[in-house]
DNA sequence: TTGACATTAGACCGACCGGTCTATAGAATT
DNA sequence: AATTCTATAGACCGGTCGGTCTAATGTCAA
């Protein structure tokens, strides 16, 4: 599966319709949530008549959501690759990791948070599609983010669930942010994370504090 | 403010239809979220016609998301206050409060998180007393655990930064685990929560491993 | 009894919802 | 040129949305 859509004449087409409507749906994911969207606003965003969602998303809006979740997947898992790969230690990795998300609330003015956590607490138990898209997501960067950690030297469960950990205090994070309209609560709880993990690290890099 | 209505006549009404009411938004903001559900569902489950709403919340829907988020808050401080109190054991009492949301998540079919953190993804700029309601909300539980924390021995600062990463851990691995279908992500959570705080204390009550 | 007030009850409204359908335009193949 | 297939375009649909409005029904104090 491709993310370019299909292939025809010109390889690279100028912004193809269909990634406009992923787009627009991420964005929208982050703002508002799923119920929170109409297709009309969806539309009007992708620059996109009706026929064209239908078009490349039989599913409707369903479909186009779990879309959405893939793509921002992807670009979690390939941002945090890149960034482990360009940081050699661990705990300052994550550090920019966070501060980097709270830039982002910051400047969008504190709208814009994680489109996955937001559809996941909609998500009724009939949008099976969807829980699994974000199941799915939820373990990979997880998983990711535990091989980072057992590489740094930590046993494999406790990275386990280390990662886990860390994936849950920056969704929730976020969330509590988001309403607060600062991130007092996302600086406290990535300092509080951050002394964690380097208390894990097998090596303690330098300063230590009771 | 009190939590009984007003007190016409005999003075605990069977069921008010207010705190009804409150209920159901309640139940549907862990379900579903605030703009998952219509009004019709919402007096259906209420048992209520559509004008006892705008009598006891002539704001509608989003007044009644208000009172039913400080219904909200009220519930977790007093619980938290009451498990605290309960247990001398910093640790053991936060591992309480994770395992008993953990349970209740089980038992519901994965189906009701936290009411909280769905609205608040869902809330918009203009939303501006829902906002404020979940803004206060989220500080008077991270103050309580802070103090809490003070109280254990840990130092201001520190506690402070604990008691935000609790609560985002609590909300962020909701999130994952109800998607998931299981507790993994939750206990996963958890576990590494209560690691760092049974290291933040300055007495090691019992094991200690490296 | 009468009036005032709180509460319950639901008909009704325009706007918008997600989704279907037919028509057209453009590119590739023959 | 004729055909085929993809993509664009938007009119149209029944249903539901949140919200308003008018009655009816208690339930008190006079």
């Amino acid at each position: 599966m491709p993310s370019k859509s299909s292939e025809t004449s010109t390889p690279d087409a100028p912004t193809p319709t269909r990634d406009r409507l992923i787009a627009a749906m991420q964005g929208a994911l982050q703002n508002k949530g799923y119920h929170g969207v109409g297709l009309k606003e969806l539309l009007e965003v992708a620059q996109a008549p009706k026929g064209v969602l239908y078009h490349h998303f039989p599913g409707g809006k369903a479909e186009l959501a779990v879309a959405s979740i893939g793509a921002v997947v992807s670009q979690l898992t390939v941002g945090l690759d890149k960034l482990m790969q360009r940081n050699a230690d661990v705990v300052q990795a994550l550090g920019t990791w966070m501060g980097s998300a709270q830039k982002a609330l910051a400047v969008s003015g504190y709208e814009r948070g994680c489109p996955l956590a937001t559809i996941a607490l909609e998500s009724g138990p009939d949008d099976i599609a969807i829980r699994q898209a974000l199941a799915n997501g939820f373990a990979a960067i997880r998983e990711r983010l535990g091989r980072t950690l057992q590489h740094a030297g930590i046993e494999e469960t406790r990275a386990r669930n280390l990662a886990a950990l860390t994936v849950s205090a920056y969704e929730g994070a976020l969330v509590q942010s988001r309403v607060a309209g600062n991130v007092d609560a996302m600086q406290a709880t990535s300092q509080a994370l951050l002394d964690l993990v380097r208390l894990s690290l097998p090596t303690t890099p330098t300063g230590e504090k009771p």
